[in-house]
DNA sequence: TTCGCACAAGAGCACTGCTCTCGTTGCGGT
DNA sequence: ACCGCAACGAGAGCAGTGCTCTTGTGCGAA
C-alpha cells in the first residue's frame, strides 16, 4: 500500500480491464437471452476463458447479475434524470415530468431484459444490496425532484402513518429540493411512480397484448393523466 | 373411443389423478422455491417417480409452468371476481371496486411466487397461449364489469386510436355489461388496472423497502385515489 | 387369448453453477 | 538480486438440471 497508491500496477489494470470485459460480455448476453439464461460459462466462452477464471472476478453468478442490476438502474436513472432536467429555464414542471416518464418507458422498451431485471420478479432469493437501492433511487428521486420544484397544491391529505413514511423518503433524499417536499407531494409522487411502473411493466411484459398493444397512445394518455392528478 | 365415451377407464382415471398430483407437487414447489428453481426432477422425486415419467404428462418444463400460470390466473381471477360481486343489492360500485383491488393485493401477498409468475418478468421466451390470456382476463374484466355497472361520467376524452383499441376490449368481453362499456370507461379502467398492478408489483417485489414498506396505508390510499379518479 | 399401446424406469447426453488442485507469473519486501 | 506470497488461468470434477431413448411390463380392446 506504500507506493501502490499512486501508480497502478499492471495487475490492477489487467484486473480492471478483464472485469469490464466480463461485464460487457454479460451485458451482451443479458440483452440477448435474458437474465434467466445468462450463464457464467457462456460469458467465459465468449471471452476465451475457463469458467473458473470468471469466478476470480465475480464470486457467484448472482454477483454478476447484481453488477448488471446496478448498471441497469444507473442507465435508467441517468435517462430519467436527463429528461427531467430543466434544460431551458422556462420549461414547465409538467413538461419535465412527462418527458421523464416517457424516458423511462423508452428506456424500458429499448432494454426490456434490463428492465425486467430491475423491475420484474426478483431472480431467486432477492438481495437488498445497498448499491442497488442507491442506484435504484435515482429515477424516482428525479421525478420527486420535479414535483418538489413545482410544489403543486396537495390535492389529497395523507394520514399520519403515511406522512411518517414520507418523511423517511425526504430524509433519505438529502437536503436538495426533493428533501424538502411536503409529505402529500411525496406520497402523490410515489403513487405516480408505482403507476408508471405498472404501465411500463404491462407493456414490456406483454400484458397489453390484444388490447392496447401498440401502446404509444395509451402510454401518452396515461402520463398526461398522471400529470393532471399530480396537479402539474 | 367407442365405449370409453361414457365410462372412464382405469387408465384415464389414473392419468387424471397423476396429472393432478404432479400439478399439486409443482404448485407446492412453486410456492416454496419460486418459478426459477422449480425443477421437473424434484417434482418427480417428491412423487417417487422417475423424472422421465413426468414428461408423459407435461411434455416440457414450460408446459408445467404454463399449467401453473393458468392456475394462478384463475385463482387470482376468482378472488377478484368474488370481491367485485355485488353481494348485497345496495353495495356501491366504489365498495366493489376497492374490495376487488384489495383482493388482488391480498392474493398477491399470500401467493408472491404465483403473482410473480403471472405479472413478473416472462420466464424465458414468453408464451401467449390462448388459455393463459383467457384466464388472465378474468381479474381485469371483473374490474371493468364494476365500472360498467357504475357507468361513471367519463372524465377524460380519448382519442380515436384509443377508442378503437377500447372497442377491441369490449368486443372480446362478450355481451355482458362489460361489453357495452363506453370507450372512455374502458380506457380509464385499463389505466386503473395497470396502476394497480404497479402498486402490487412494487410491494410484492420489494421495491417499496425503506420507503412505504408496511404498505397497507399506502395501498389503501392509492386504491381510494384510483376510485376517485374513476369517478366512483 | 392375443396383440398393441400406454406406461414407468433407468441410462445417458449436454448443459449448468461452483470447487478444488495444479503450474505459472507478477509483485512487494528484504 | 532474490525469495516468497498471492493472484492468476486452466482443467478436472461434483452435483444438479432439462430432455431423450431404450427397455421391459401390464392394462385393455379386439
Amino acid at each position: 500500500m506504500s507506493t501502490a497508491s499512486a501508480t497502478t500496477t499492471a495487475r490492477e489494470r489487467a484486473r480492471r480491464e478483464l472485469t469490464a470485459e466480463i461485464l460487457s460480455a454479460a451485458r451482451r448476453q443479458l440483452a440477448e437471452v435474458g437474465a434467466a439464461a445468462l450463464s457464467v460459462r457462456a460469458v467465459a466462452r465468449e471471452l476465451g476463458l475457463a469458467s473458473s477464471a470468471v469466478y476470480r472476478y465475480f464470486a457467484t453468478r448472482d454477483d454478476l447479475l447484481t453488477a448488471l442490476i446496478v448498471e441497469a438502474y444507473d442507465s435508467a436513472g441517468a435517462a430519467v434524470e436527463a429528461a427531467a432536467r430543466p434544460t431551458a429555464p422556462g420549461r414547465t414542471p409538467r413538461e419535465r415530468f412527462t418527458a421523464a416518464c416517457t424516458a423511462l418507458r423508452s428506456w424500458a422498451l429499448e432494454h426490456p431484459h434490463e428492465y425486467a431485471l430491475v423491475h420484474g420478479s426478483p431472480v431467486p432469493g432477492y438481495r437488498g444490496d445497498s448499491r442497488t437501492t442507491a442506484a435504484g433511487s435515482r429515477a424516482p428521486l428525479a421525478l420527486l425532484h420535479v414535483l418538489a420544484d413545482a410544489d403543486p397544491a396537495p390535492r389529497r391529505p395523507v394520514s399520519a402513518a403515511l406522512a411518517e413514511q414520507a418523511a423517511r423518503v425526504t430524509a433519505a433524499a438529502g437536503d436538495g429540493p426533493a428533501g424538502r417536499a411536503a409529505p402529500e407531494v411525496v406520497v402523490a409522487g410515489a403513487r405516480a411512480w408505482t403507476a408508471l411502473l405498472g404501465l411500463v411493466s404491462s407493456e414490456v411484459f406483454g400484458q397489453l397484448a390484444n388490447t392496447f398493444d401498440p401502446a404509444d397512445a395509451f402510454a401518452a394518455a396515461t402520463v398526461e393523466a398522471l400529470a393532471d392528478d399530480l396537479g402539474l
